[in-house]
DNA sequence: TACAATATTGAAAATGATTTTCAATAAGGA
DNA sequence: TCCTTATTGAAAATCATTTTCAATATTGTA
């Protein structure tokens, strides 16, 4: 999957294509760490000057609703995404507190039952 | 640990109790949900109506500092807080992107091990 | 290619949560 | 009881996010 690919899929699904989301979609799926949006702001206005944090804001959740990349919630600002399925992803998430926690690998499946029958915890998303 | 601790812990680390404070120590403590400040706010009102919402801020501020209760992020609004301590938690932190996961059991060194062998996460807290 | 319909834009204003400021008050040691 | 000073709530300030709106740019169609 790449940033051209993100770009086709905005596109495909009635979204027009703009210097400013094509900014915003380079900046978020190049970097490997999850982005605020006032980090994301930042670095894809070095490529789009014009480029205005409300449009980052909005592109974000177009993003976010086609699944392209992922909201995280960091322990101090909060909310920063990253790109989504990298790899296989396994979530846990707790529907009392709302955490979540997701792994990359393939045979978590055992561990994730065993995690739920030794907890209580219920693996809702998978 | 009762909430009566609580306030001895606050007392013994210099600070003074006060009728705000109690309020917002009863109301925490007593809660298995994590509650936002203004949850607490609406709560502790209840037992004590002159109580500010500047004062839950500052009191969870305090008993965060104290470790006697937790921050957790929501998916939405996010910051949360709850009583800390209930059981043996063991916390699953990643560094990377924040996030935090905790359980509560006995034996899940093993399984914490394992996680971290199959998928690479550094187990960081316990 | 030119046109027209309309999605998208950035700026400014609005909103909502959290933090700071400050003078009045209350806790707790002497 | 008195005195020092931590704590209080209200109001103002700050900060992130959302909404509003008129100007602009994209894209399908001719």
């Amino acid at each position: 999957m790449s940033a051209e690919n993100w770009l086709q899929q905005l596109q495909d699904n009635g979204y027009r294509l703009t210097a400013a989301r094509r900014a915003v979609v380079f900046t978020v799926y190049g970097s490997t760490h999850a982005l605020t949006p006032a980090q994301v702001y930042d670095t894809a206005r070095k490529k789009y000057r014009a480029l205005g944090l409300v449009t980052v804001y909005r592109t974000l959740e177009k993003l976010e609703e086609l699944h392209l990349i992922q909201r995280v919630h960091q322990p101090l600002g909060c909310q920063a995404f990253i790109a989504a399925g990298i790899g296989h992803q396994h979530l846990l998430l707790c529907k009392q507190c709302g955490q979540v926690e997701f792994f990359e690998g393939d045979d978590l499946d055992a561990l994730t039952h065993s995690i739920a029958r030794k907890t209580g915890y219920q693996i809702q998303e998978h």
